[in-house]
DNA sequence: TGGATTTTTTAATATTTCTTCATTTTTGTT
DNA sequence: AACAAAAATGAAGAAATATTAAAAAATCCA
């Protein structure tokens, strides 16, 4: 329902887009690329839930960017800095941008200030419920209830339920929900995810969870 | 006659510091200064009864500034404004700030509109009662009663039990509790907060917090 | 100031959850 | 049907987290 969020990279950096490329479509977000200034201008609409931008870019800097969008739209932009950027530049902008992450930067962290970013305003958009059949999620107050009457979920159990409902339809890897449950700097068995995945479908008996042989697991969507 | 109310005020110019300072401390107030956005947000805590707020600030504009504290209280803001503040960025603000009072202005209309909002505040708080089961607080006297019979809080028990039964349904993580008691500039362990809800639990004598492992705490709406 | 109260820190203990691994079951292929 | 590969299961030890209690520090008040 909330996702496939769609995220705007203005970078210029190859490897840099490559590595967002990777962590973040893994996660599950639709991504436009934008090499300079212009194009990042040109790229943006209404679609776009968050632009990462750099502020180093060819043809019009990541500040100029910054002013355009922010001229015509209040979506969230996390800038980044080299460590040669001037602060004091930075500091001008702290009510335009909503977060800045300094280079070089752990693709973890982005996701994480990504996440916080775009679940602090969707709360303030909706309540935050995922609805699944008889299945409900209050996120809020992370319940989850099984036609009404409440189960008692774990911390993984609850994170590995939630990513699924929010990405129904997607078939995740073991190694995509390793990375953003535990982390890409977990050191973990993959199997791990079996695990609490069996637990996770006893407590809510019944198998919405479908295993695909070979690759991950599913939740169905509600057709 | 009323007590010390504490104010913030947010302000970089030190000569409107310094006139506010002799103006409002005389007529009683306790106040709290801080001279740019982020000290403004790091100062602002439950004990602060009104804000006054420059648009005009390092670092963080008094819309920054206000929108963050709305996000966690009700607490009134007063804006001072400039001239040259764009009426119309006010406007968008009708809703979250109580008054704003343009620049240059009189100390005693200041004093005016603050005791007017506090009159106000007062009155609607006036018997203002949080119940919960068998329990009664009463926020303006300061008084919490368990099944009719006064249960002595210190101050940080009283607000840790104020927020989650104002919230309820709600998961705090510590940190939440912590930059809402504390502030957020506050450098306390964590785990201050386990030990204040161990003996906030046991001078109620019941389990009505519960733990969410992990994640924090919750206090369960009454079904 | 000095004693009392509150707040914070620390550390030991208890509890829950996580992880691993050996075993069983299922699935897909020949 | 038999085999191999993948996934599910169950159980036990390891790790993380929460609860206590008690001591130290800070604050408040007379």
């Amino acid at each position: 329902m909330m996702m496939n969020e769609k995220v705007l990279i203005v970078e210029d950096d190859f490897d840099i887009q490559s590595i967002l490329k990777n962590y973040l479509e893994d996660a599950g977000y639709q991504l436009v690329f934008a090499a300079d200034g212009v194009e990042g201008i040109a790229r943006f609409n209404e679609k776009i839930s968050l632009v990462i931008l750099d502020i180093m870019l060819p043809k019009i800097d990541g500040f100029g960017v910054c002013e355009v969008i922010r001229s015509k739209s209040d979506v969230p932009i996390i800038m980044l800095t080299a460590l040669a950027d001037e602060k004091s530049q930075l500091k001008g902008y702290a009510g335009k941008i909503d977060d800045y992450i300094p280079k070089p930067f752990s693709a973890k962290i982005l996701l994480c200030k990504m996440e916080a970013i775009l679940r602090r305003r969707r709360v303030s958009d909706e309540g935050e419920e995922l609805l699944y059949k008889n299945l409900k999620m209050d996120l809020t107050g992370h319940h989850v209830f099984c036609d009404g009457t409440e189960v008692i979920l774990t911390q993984k159990e609850f994170e590995l339920l939630k990513i699924m409902l929010e990405n129904k339809g997607k078939v995740f890897t073991r190694q995509m929900l390793l990375d953003r449950i535990w982390g890409i700097d977990a050191y973990v068995e993959e199997r791990i995810v079996d695990s609490h995945l069996k637990n996770l479908r006893k407590k809510l008996s019944s198998s919405y969870i479908k295993t695909i042989r070979g690759v991950g697991y599913r939740i169905d969507e509600e057709k």
